[in-house]
DNA sequence: ACAAAAGTGTTCCTCTTACACCCATGA
DNA sequence: TCATGGGTGTAAGAGGAACACTTTTGT
């Protein structure tokens, strides 16, 4: 510590978020449209993660808030930090001009910690993006994005495969009230996987916080379906009940 | 994005590093001493969590590993991210003019990025890193720690905790060669858990990357005991094999 | 009556848990 | 020979995986 060769430059740092929502039947992420001109002189326009430097009375989950917000209003979202992207080099040349211009300042680089978001997406919300400049992307339909943010957004996905496995965050995904199918359906989106009906509906009703809402579905052309709902406080006391033995990962 | 309103100031960033240890009983954390002067004017020294400023010219890594090797001198240890602490007001007053003068720069915020690393502990590195102003403290006897270090642990022990019972994290703490009784010691001190002897072993020897060294204990006053190693390449070998369908949380 | 999706049970097998005694060594 | 910790097996129960047909609704 104290090492007089290091120097401490003008440094800055941002969140970038990476925003998954689920439509019925597939993932979707959440990009914005970014105005660049290339060495060239030329203009041009590329996508990125939604994302803003912080500013000096905010901390990240405040200024990751504060991006959501603009993008997809005041509402409830699952909001997490994941990880410090920290290469000097991440951004630079054109890149970093771009940053100086768009925020007025003259930084010689900028760390990124990426935040990773899940939304309850329905039309209105798909709506409400668009006319703010956000587009929702099929997740398989993604390609080269601006700055290092297919990085981040592969980070991302790997942290909600993950996370997916350990904590119910399904229930981010879906309206409040939700039928076992699109449950189903979002695991085997997310998971890669089939998954056999029968065994996941048993599992699921084995959950002490997963409760019928005691309303169906109306207006289906089939025999209609029933809606649960996820009961956190339940999920909360129940989950620190079981403080799992089963110590060996497998 | 580009709000008028930010400012982005002189911010800087900061690894601070929660280092464990086990010495065969215990949990061991590393720690600094801190020379300090009180707003009275009192010289006084207090404890923290080793740590630095980052150089322009490093990423997160490489600041954390530099911080390390400081202290315990190049070997290869476990290291990652963590979380960041970004509250604006977590350094000010004389713990803001603490850094300021031990670095020699003027900022007025620094946030930190909290990592987490795991060492082989033995009776050489702890001699070592006393010589480098380091000191192993057992976790149940860490008191008040300098700035907001005693948050930065107790993150570091919930990841500890959880981490250990996802990834193969056990043997970063143990010797190449070890015994079951020293790994099942391990996750009894980790997890605060009494663990059945018999179920363990069975456990443990149906894991194919858990291997006989084909030695035995010398000149211990009982039947000698098995060394056994953790194969690297097989664990990721076979842990890719099992994708794990077990796709429900409990 | 038909199309379409919801909902339901059983068997097999694997993994977890609980539990108590003999064995090899140095002193 | 004794003290010390190392090492072993079995039975019962819980949970996971595989598998196919009936029910309810709208058209």
């Amino acid at each position: 510590m104290g090492n007089p060769n290091l120097t401490y430059d003008n440094q800055a740092i941002s969140v970038d978020c990476t925003v998954f929502g689920f439509d019925g039947s597939a993932l979707r992420v959440l990009l914005v449209h970014r105005h660049h001109t290339l060495p060239s002189g030329e203009e041009t326009e590329d996508l990125k993660l939604p994302g803003s430097l912080i500013s000096d009375c905010e901390d990240l989950p405040s200024a990751a808030s504060r991006v959501m917000r603009e993008l997809i209003g005041v509402r409830s979202i699952y909001l997490k930090q994941m990880e410090v992207f920290s290469d000097p080099q991440r951004v630079r040349g054109s890149e970093l001009r771009w940053i100086n211009t768009f925020y007025g300042v003259s930084l010689s680089r900028v760390l990124t910690v990426g935040f990773f978001a899940l939304v309850k997406l329905d039309e209105k919300l798909m709506h409400y993006s668009k006319r703010k400049g956000g587009e929702w992307a099929e997740l398989g339909h993604v390609r080269r994005l601006a700055l290092d943010h297919n990085k981040i957004l592969v980070t991302a996905i790997d942290y909600l495969i993950q996370l997916f496995q350990q904590e119910p965050i399904a229930f981010e995904f879906l309206p409040r009230k939700f039928t076992l199918k699109q449950l189903q359906k979002l695991y085997e989106t997310v998971l890669d996987v089939e998954i056999d009906n029968r065994n996941f509906r048993k599992k699921i009703l084995s959950l002490e916080y997963v409760l019928p809402a005691g309303k169906c579905e109306e207006g289906v052309p089939h025999k209609p379906a029933q809606y649960y709902f996820f009961d956190r406080k339940i999920y909360k006391r129940e989950n620190k009940k079981i403080l799992k033995l089963n110590f060996v990962y497998r």
